[in-house]
DNA sequence: GCGAGGCGTTAACGGACGCTTAACCGCTTG
DNA sequence: CAAGCGGTTAAGCGTCCGTTAACGCCTCGC
């Protein structure tokens, strides 16, 4: 599941989003109200997860600015220390789909996202493209031009970060980050895996992508910008 | 809203029964599970209110033989004094959409239920088809092009998961999950049933379906489609 | 009650695949 | 030009997967 985090406290948001990243999901993360809001209606989630005491834009506006702005399908979990019932009906008011009162348990919030990403049905085929480079995430189906290219585990997370970052250069350590978490190989896997994509994506085909920022990290380009 | 009532304790009942109705919604009440169970599978309700606590079937039950029946689109809200976590994965792995611990306040009861039949709005599908598979969720009867296969229990549910996600890879996890829940079995039996999925679904046919996605999954696409 | 058969689980094994590591060489950079 | 960085290749290893078979459980009919 794609899952979006808002919540001002780092400590509380790092703790359930590196949960929830344990168990398989992608974690977005925004520590105020406005960031939030930016997030939540420019990318499709499958779960929100919101704190009600944020800086610049409190939880229950954010919801409601959703809303009204035509994001009604994402679900939202609220997710607070405030335990009053006038408190849960205003959030359930601007728009929210669970309340859950603070401290809480991890598992208990990761279900709850679940039940509500299994009722939001989101269809939407979340899919990469730069140039004629194509990534569905769902079906894991990569292709260049039409035709199809296989990769492996890896080729595709590397694939996946280079392209959402494009034409971003992305360094070593977030690339590695990406693919290996928290527990980096011993040594330079990274090169390796680079070269493999590269055979895959770049080799049959003319013009390659993905560029080498000497001492830096890498980046992936449509060709067809920057002609220079 | 049309909402029914599954509380052995006639005050509970009487009480949350008697506020729903001033609030001009439609309540039916039930007493035991099952009477419970056969109102919710012979009618259509809004939403549900479900005591675990019950004479004959508890609620865990009431809930997880409801979906198994069918009726997967009510929404259930299970009411309850047990507040340990255990039983609310419990509830929620048995098909609960929301879990509220006793005391409770009834305008937040009302306001659940209300957020919860906004969501209700889903499609059920009662059968589904990839390519020329076919699959009756009714009468749980398999047929690939217009010869019938005869599956397993487990067979029939991990080809549910594949066939719905369609053509979207499963993780090994959600296959397993959907299938077994959040007890898995010691070893891996994943492998074994889906060779004999295979040997049902692809052997006696031209065109297999179901592919491995070494170290991710499995995937079942139409082979129709992406003829590369 | 008893046996037969369907079903699910576990174990074992061979094979394929993917990941890591090391070594070597070319290239960029200061 | 030297040092570090990056590209390339191949070998070794572990893990994942497919397949088969044996075992125990449960149900059902006799």
């Amino acid at each position: 599941m794609r899952i979006l985090i808002i919540e001002d406290n780092r400590d509380i948001a790092a703790n359930l989003g590196d949960y929830l990243s344990d168990r398989d999901h992608e974690v977005d993360y925004a520590f105020d109200g406005v960031t939030g809001l930016r997030l939540a209606l420019a990318h499709e989630f499958d779960a929100m997860v919101l704190d009600l005491q944020l800086p610049g834009l409190d939880g229950f506006e954010v919801c409601r600015r959703m809303r009204e702005e035509g994001r009604k399908e994402t679900p939202v979990l609220m997710l607070t220390a405030r335990d009053q019932l006038d408190d849960k009906l205003a959030g359930f008011d601007s728009g929210a789909d669970d309340y859950l009162v603070k401290p809480f348990e991890l598992r208990e919030v990761e279900a709850r996202l679940e039940v509500l990403a299994r009722r939001g049905q989101r269809i939407a085929p979340r899919e990469l493209d730069v140039g004629d480079l194509h990534f569905d995430l769902q079906t894991l189906t990569v292709s260049r031009a039409g035709k199809q290219i296989d990769l492996n585990p890896i080729g595709l997370k590397l694939l996946e970060k280079l392209m959402s970052a494009s034409p971003a250069v992305v360094t070593r350590r977030d690339l590695e980050h990406h693919v290996w978490g928290e527990e980096l190989p011993d040594s330079d896997s990274l090169r390796v895996h680079i070269h493999g994509l590269r055979a895959a994506i770049d080799k049959p085909f003319d013009q390659p992508m993905i560029r080498t920022r000497h001492g830096i990290g890498y980046s992936l380009v449509d060709p067809d910008d920057l002609p220079t």
